[in-house]
DNA sequence: ATAGCGCGCTTGATATATCAAGCAAATTCT
DNA sequence: AGAATTTGCTTGATATATCAAGCGCGCTAT
């Protein structure tokens, strides 16, 4: 029932952590307390509309997957949207000095979305 | 009195509204409604702990800045952090395809900046 | 001067995030 | 089996974000 076409964010981060085999309270260790087992579960549970970009942060530290995925569900950027038109170069090569991970070459994709989608 | 070195986002913000010369109520119609007059006031006198990042963004929309110096200020990402070792690929090709703004191409230098400094 | 308007600001109300403490069912001991 | 531990969950309390409404001040125009 969101506007996305994903499954929520509860039923989301509730898969991961059991794939991880972890407890709520384990995860509130690990978290070292970021996060409170009782507020994972209601979290889970779909009971909290928006966590915090910090909570939402150390759950994908600790899972190690995507934060942005989590903003998404929890509906802090939009998906997509159509792009106006403005001045482009083509021109990548500052990146190149950078020696991206695959994994940051990929959260800098998604975040290029988002702030392509941000914009009216 | 914050960790980073700049002014409270309440100070850096009003004194970008100054700027643009634009008064509270100007600023909340111009942003729909998402931000109120009394909301920001309280804000930019450092009322606020820490904005959500709804908020944030509607006004570096608004007011042309980067969100990402806004969610610092707020004290959602942490300025910079000591990098650990890991395997990276010299490789920005991907990026070639995408025609970056130059400022999209500085959002995204600071993001990569915010992904890197997040983990421990 | 005084009526009106825009200004920044305060405050009361409401919603929501977040946690500490506890509880019942399940699981793991001995 | 029974004790002890673990697990997911509920709930009451607290903090905080956010807004609608209103207040007083300084302009500007009558």
């Amino acid at each position: 029932m969101q506007r996305d076409g994903g499954i929520s964010l509860g039923t989301y981060l509730a898969s991961i952590r059991k794939d991880r085999r972890l407890s709520l309270r384990a995860v509130e260790e690990q978290t070292k307390k970021q996060v409170s087992n009782a507020y994972l579960s209601q979290i889970e549970n779909d009971q909290i509309k928006q966590p915090s970009p910090n909570t939402l942060n150390a759950l994908a530290d600790l899972y190690e997957i995507s934060l942005e995925i989590l903003m998404m569900k929890a509906g802090y950027i939009t998906p997509a949207a159509k792009r106006g038109s403005e001045k482009r170069h083509g021109r990548a090569a500052t990146f190149a000095e950078h020696n991206l991970t695959s994994e940051e070459e990929e959260e800098l994709m998604r975040y290029l979305e988002f702030i392509r989608s941000r914009k009216k």
